[in-house]
DNA sequence: ATAAATGATTGAAAAACTCGATGATTGAGA
DNA sequence: TCTCAATCATCGAGTTTTTCAATCATTTAT
């Protein structure tokens, strides 16, 4: 006899609607700074190393393809929140790098974002979400010891 | 002084980069049976409810706009999975139906799709997981007293 | 009976995705 | 040193997805 569930308690059908839930919400809390969720995505990446990040690793991280990214980052370097710079050890490499109006507006983001992250799982066990925050980080980062923080 | 995290324990930014993953290989997964993770939710939701589901209510319950519907429950209507059936009750509302067939296909498409979450999420602890379905159900269907099973 | 509201459908415009091609650069090997 | 394959960002074309207004049929409220 199957163990038959509904769809609703599919994780992957469940992911995928929290996601669009969310996403959606942060879009209409970012607008206001006229970033959408893959910009603010985008900058905050770059934000996280102060040394920049290769374009193509934000490409990776965000599961895009690189082609995607190049009117993201044009529309981030026009509004001088981040400057793409020459890799010295690989030209072909184009380092992003937040400028300080970059991490400035980041870190506003940061806050709207925290409260829609907040309005959907705020009512939920801290320790329950780090664990969940900790599942999904073993899905996404694979093979990796990377702490998140 | 702000507790700065990465975006990389940004749930909104897990949740959105485990959906995609999960879409994606659910797609990979339900390719041979000539289905799209959306064409199989849908067929799913029609499935959950024997006596027929509003197809409006099958977007709403995707996040879909309802336009976008029509093409996806066209083509499982041709394949013959549904039918769209007039609502006795209100004739503006079409149900969708699951056929003998869809059911069928439906089932074999559900282990597959179990299959695919096995792999994202087989090494966590069970406990843990139905944890986090429900949080995310919390989140997904807000309001609602509704038992994931 | 009329008017407002709701549901499915259509079509058009905008946005996102995919993929192959290109030029610049690097690294490996003859 | 001189190819040659590989990699990176970018571009462009073609496809798919999203968004949204308009339409018709039906229902509900007045």
């Amino acid at each position: 006899m199957e163990n038959q569930r509904s769809i609703e308690s599919d994780l992957g059908y469940l992911l995928t609607r929290a996601g669009m839930l969310v996403v959606r919400a942060t879009n209409e809390a970012l607008a206001p700074l006229e970033l959408r969720t893959r910009s603010y995505t985008a900058l905050s990446l770059a934000c996280d190393r102060p040394d920049g990040v290769p374009q193509r690793q934000v490409a990776a991280d965000m599961g895009l393809d690189p082609s995607q990214l190049v009117a993201i980052i044009d529309e981030l370097e026009q509004r001088k929140l981040v400057a793409r710079t020459p890799d010295p050890n690989d030209r072909r490499n184009k380092l992003i790098v937040a400028t300080a109006a970059g991490r400035d507006l980041c870190a506003v983001a940061a806050r709207r974002s925290a409260e829609v992250t907040e309005r959907y799982f705020g009512s939920v066990d801290p320790a329950a979400l780090d664990q969940m925050r900790e599942m999904l980080g073993q899905a996404v980062f694979p093979d990796t010891d990377r702490i998140l923080r």
